[in-house]
DNA sequence: TTGAAAGCGCTACCAT
DNA sequence: ATGGTAGCGCTTTCAA
């Protein structure tokens, strides 16, 4: 039988409110019966039943994340950064693949709220605010990651995907670029980052190439194939290409080799992210960077002080893109 | 307030047994009553408490998985595949990073089992089989996948390691390469592939390059670069390397790139595991292919028929690994 | 400083 | 067919 806090009282003569003290640290209780009731504990091996302690209205310390889709790289590694953020600070996650499908996203919303989890970390594509009002109204902790909603009080770790866009499109502008492709789609990210993209353009009197339109395939190297084809294959072709994600990227850089273009003599092509595959594409990729790392990091640390209530407004961290230049782009 | 049990009971006019009956679906109900108390359920959007029900010995619908590192493309797509199929049978997954260090294994099944998680799916290193035999005694359905323990009773999902090694020695050797060069890491499935793979070099009075040692950085791609930095400045390096795992092949490709050699023509590569990065890397990565989708339905399925009882006796399901031609082997 | 007892929301047994 | 009730393992007043 497991061990439960009645054998615990048992074994060390006194009661389970004793004993549920020391476990918690709190109440007054003489040194002599902390010792005692913890030796007990260490000899039984006695673990607290967690299930029973969230009854009685204690955290459950589990977080749901929902992303888009945990095979794509910027994903995983960002799970993986939330989640080790999450193992130090004493928290377990519950990771969810959405696809951007809305049906899943509520489906993951109401399960995990039966779990009782504290709170909801979202970097899913969630276009539509009134789950995450309903969220909020019920008092849940919810942040948002890798995602915002500008016009809406929400907690969020979100990057500056405008800039991160401008600084795509001065780089290549740069270069002496004039005719540039990109490769999005219809998110709120890939629509940010377009719309900084668009803004260095105009700055310039520039306009991104006419045969743009965002892609609807959900496996991203082959949408990005899919689009440097048809950019690749039309009157105007583009001398460079904006890829929203280095997934994307990838696509594009092995499409344009296939069709016999040299990449980036006869095609540049910068990505977004910067996650591991952008060193391991041939060339390697000149790409705007998230860092990662602190966005699992501070993602984590908002939802705890959330939850642990020391946030009376609500936040929003902006973190800030980067230009890393590789063999991509020329 | 959140809404119990009792308010539907009240609203309905009868007992909460009544209600838990028609939640459950069992016992006896009218037709007439059962209706009812689904109206007032729906009107009061009630949704039972599942840690209070699971407090009452019912599962928690929630898996844990212990893998070494979801940043590796294979284990994210493992991770992914498996959610994916616990998502269709109703169950949730806690993802837990290991780093392949026994501490933070035992950690995590120690807070796991606290929150009565209704079992654990294993990919980790997992050296000591301890653990693993207490989780056994103890009645915790657990199941091993991409990891075997030949000489112990265990459930598991593995593939066929020796066979994967003694496909890619093979298809090095017909292309007639003589100097093979190996990377891996002292984990249980390395070896395997190891032996595997010396199997087929023996049958050919072949043997493997001198140079060969057991990497241990974390960082695969590092590891891969390291390695080949080793065996290509050796005065016998070898024609041909075989790593055990794609991110490690894909930090050999790099370093030999790095050090003027052409691949495949100065050096073949072959990996191990026919992740997405496969086909992005340049040249294309002839690797041995992990059938990934079917591993994490299999694991996830055998987990489900062990919770239910279907299983009586331990089952292990041996998957086979094969060959994908590619680029990076001549 | 300690303990008795009342729940948390639910299930399951036993009456009715 | 339905309901009363005793828990599941724990936390938290409130008394002693």
């Amino acid at each position: 039988m497991k061990v439960t806090i009645y054998h615990v009282a048992k074994e060390a003569n006194v009661s389970i409110a004793t004993v549920s003290k020391v476990i918690n640290n709190n109440g007054r209780i003489s040194e002599k019966t902390r010792k005692k009731v913890k030796d007990v504990m260490e000899k039984l091996n006695y673990r607290p039943n967690m299930l029973a302690s969230a009854l009685m209205g204690k955290q459950t310390k589990t977080i749901g994340l929902l992303i888009p889709d945990l095979a794509n790289p910027f994903f995983s590694e960002l799970a993986r950064s939330i989640e080790d953020r999450g193992h130090e600070l004493g928290y377990n996650l519950v990771i969810c693949n959405t696809d951007y499908e809305s049906d899943k996203e509520n489906q993951y919303l109401a399960l995990l709220m039966q779990k009782s989890v504290d709170g909801f970390i979202l970097a899913s594509g969630f276009e539509n605010l009134e789950k995450v009002e309903e969220l909020m109204k019920q008092d849940i902790p919810v942040v948002i990651v890798a995602r915002d909603f500008p016009m809406f009080s929400v907690n969020a770790v979100a990057l500056d995907d405008f800039m991160g866009g401008y600084l795509a499109a001065n780089h290549l502008i740069e270069l002496g670029h004039q005719n540039l492709g990109v490769v999005a789609r219809d998110l709120w990210s890939n629509r940010e980052r377009l719309r900084g993209f668009n803004h260095a353009l105009a700055e310039n009197d520039l306009k991104i190439n006419s045969n743009f339109e965002f892609i609807h395939e959900i496996d991203h190297i082959k949408a990005g194939r899919e689009m440097a084809e048809k950019y690749i294959n039309s009157d105007n072709g583009p001398t460079a290409i904006f890829a929203c994600n280095d997934l994307l990227a990838a696509g594009v850089i092995q499409m344009a080799k296939q069709l016999g273009l040299n990449v980036p003599k006869d095609l540049s092509v910068i990505g977004f992210d910067n996650t591991s595959i952008a060193t391991i594409i041939e060339p390697p990729l000149t790409t705007i960077a998230q860092p990662i790392q602190s966005m699992g990091k501070e993602v984590m640390d908002l939802m705890v002080s959330i939850i642990k209530g020391e946030k009376e407004e609500k936040s929003r961290i902006t973190l800030l893109p980067s230009l890393i230049k590789r063999k991509s782009t020329v």
